[in-house]
DNA sequence: CCTTGACCTTTGGGTTACCCAAAGGTTTTA
DNA sequence: TAAAACCTTTGGGTAACCCAAAGGTCAAGG
């Protein structure tokens, strides 16, 4: 099958299924022809794996690790579990940085209710930021996700 | 002063304080001479606002527009306000699927226990991530952060 | 006075996991 | 047979910085 295929039946769009083979988990043959490139059940299992391990939180480069190990006939597993029980406390930290921020949100939304508007005078630019505490030079940047 | 040292003053790296100059939330003189980046008290205080801003989750292009709408003399509380309402949920959505990545991990973990590490035979590549629901479809990104 | 070391500048590339547009070839279908 | 649908590669964008390189500037000590 070729990529919108494969990319169909994994419920991905065909960027992602180019980008998993640009980026070595997924390897086509081609049709001697055109250059297309095909897709067997393999790769479809394959690309069903790589969907699990994302949702376990690999990164595609840990999963090209994963799978290199499978095609070389070693178990995979022992990384598989050192990866996640290191991940994991890594992002119990980042869901308390992240209540952190909401509970701030949420008080700097309900301390709106208290505070006026002002124009900004060259002492102010917004008391509803400026009255929150300093980070004071520690790790500032609990806002902004990628996604 | 010059960029180190407004840097240190603010507890960020130099190259940070290049950043916001470059993205135009902070606007150094030059001195005449040698080209330097001149900052004074004001450009510290703007500094610390960005910083109290970041903490709140405001990116370093709304942080811009605020910084400017606060230059021309508006108040930019009001879209302050709506922000913050507005990414509120987002972030709440963003902490419960991270509690379900590690609800997941734990799981898989959890599984480890009574689970071989079985060499990958073509049928199986690691059971520990294979014996996972399927994403189906849906919304496969919960894992990785870029931070 | 001059050398060193610390600091400044700009430019350009890397990070993460894709998305999207463009230009051009291929295949399918009406 | 012509248009619609799909394929290919290349290159740029996203967010918020970090880092290296090449080269100019400055303060202090010998």
């Amino acid at each position: 099958m070729k990529v919108s295929e494969l990319a169909r039946q994994a419920g991905v769009t065909a960027e992602t299924v180019r980008h998993y083979t640009r980026e070595g988990l997924l390897t086509p043959e081609r049709h001697p022809d055109n250059g297309y490139q095909l897709f067997g059940q393999q790769d479809l299992a394959r690309l069903r794996f790589i969907q699990r391990a994302r949702t376990l939180g690999f990164g595609v480069a840990e999963i090209r690790d994963i799978l290199e190990h499978a095609d070389h006939g070693d178990s995979p597993c022992p990384m598989v579990r050192d990866l996640l029980a290191s991940r994991l406390p890594q992002i119990r930290g980042r869901i308390a940085e992240l209540e952190a921020l909401a509970t701030r949100m949420e008080q700097a939304l309900a301390a709106w209710e208290e505070m006026p508007d002002g124009t900004p005078d060259g002492h102010s630019l917004c008391r509803l930021i400026e009255s929150f505490p300093e980070p004071l030079n520690a790790d500032v940047d609990a806002g902004k996700e990628t996604r």
